[in-house]
DNA sequence: TTAAATTTTTAGGTTTGTCTAAATTTATTG
DNA sequence: CAATAAATTTAGACAAACCTAAAAATTTAA
């Protein structure tokens, strides 16, 4: 089966709302995919149809097995295509995201499949989300802050939820990006700042709001 | 401006029939893009407000200079597209063309522009029409490998495919190397051999392994 | 627990791109 | 050069995806 732009996207919505909160409703969803509550009972109704939410009037709603299935090769189109923009592209991370929000909806399995191993079998794309593979698998590893994680333990760095220029200044300054190996050394109760240690370079101490923005599976 | 994928679909198959035919009328047209003759009407009354096409009722009609350098961007994208998926994706020729038609409508001028960086600006696509550059020009001519170039006409080689050893060896021997003048005089039917003739060097024949990579102008 | 606030749906319209059938214009040809 | 054929346009509809405004249902909270 396949569907429509409009449709797709709506799915990738409920999609990434309900991984935050249990279920989605109406108003949620407009506010996602830049509409209005109207146009999304419109839609519901026709997603209903087609089994891919489970919809009732007035009530909140959830993806089917099918509906998760299929936001699931969106959403691996999408980071796929992200990774590409980045990595074999050159462009900035900040820059490829709605150019990736065009090129997932292009529809060939082949295609996926090929990009998939042209880029070798990427895990993580630019932002530091885990990929769907070609059987919706993914990576469950948590992510979390540099304020959350437990001390000294190493963890990877996958995801800068900042990405202002002012931001990445400072983290090259750090010498710190997706991939780089870190351990919390220590915290500061006074303003939670962290000490933290990179391989082996020096000590260095981050202020919370950097830490809390510097996100890694441990 | 923007243009929706139903204008720009219009706009290329106009630019295509006028290369073959000087002026377009709305049979032809529907027939390209598959389609009635009363939605291209429709259509052409849309494109003329918008200044691509030159269209007067029941006449036939042909791109503006404005329409004509919309088509060409397309053009290069389109065959931007089918080069990458060859080249980088592992694609066959002519598998590509339906993913390049979608390909074709994304929207992003850097993307462009890095993709051709990233495939080394080619010249011509995998099918041999030549790609439009960033400023929409481009060779006249068609490329094809030596099984497919007419009998008797001289041609240029201008790209070899399999650039291994043992083939510039055979092609030295062969004395032939990019812009050598080439005629193919008779083709064998057993084995797809063709019999070649070089300036005034003897007649030779290339097997049909050797002669597909072979590309030239005619 | 009822009134107010919020959320959701319905009703009725718009735009884009398509269609069929009928009318009109242009081209062909006896 | 008139009549037939072919091409083109118009008129009127339809589906998808959106909208506003009003009605209905649900939730909140006084």
């Amino acid at each position: 089966m396949n569907f429509s732009v409009s449709e797709e996207n709506y799915i990738k919505s409920i999609y990434h709302l309900q991984v935050q909160h249990q279920r989605v409703n109406a108003t949620m969803l407009a506010a996602m995919v830049n509409t209005k509550a109207a146009s999304v009972t419109d839609m519901l109704k026709k997603l209903q149809k087609k089994k891919l939410v489970d919809y009732e009037p007035y009530k909140s709603f959830i993806l089917t097995e099918a509906g998760s299935k299929l936001a699931l090769t969106i959403v691996r189109k999408h980071r796929l295509w992200e990774y590409f923009l980045v990595n074999k592209l050159g462009f900035a991370w900040h820059e490829v995201h709605d150019i990736a929000e065009e090129l997932e909806h292009i529809n060939s399995v082949e295609l996926i499949t090929r990009l998939d191993n042209f880029l070798d079998f990427p895990s993580f794309d630019p932002h530091g989300d885990p990929i769907p593979n070609s059987r919706g698998k993914m990576s469950n590893l948590k992510r979390s802050n540099l304020l959350e994680i437990p001390l000294k333990k190493t963890a990877i760095v996958n995801y800068i939820q900042d990405q202002s220029v002012t931001m990445l200044d400072l983290l090259k300054h750090y010498q710190i990006s997706i991939g780089t190996k870190i351990k919390v050394t220590r915290r500061f109760e006074f303003d939670g700042s962290v000490e933290i240690k990179i391989n082996k370079l020096p000590d260095a101490v981050l202020s919370s709001q950097v830490a809390k923005n510097i996100y890694c599976t441990v």
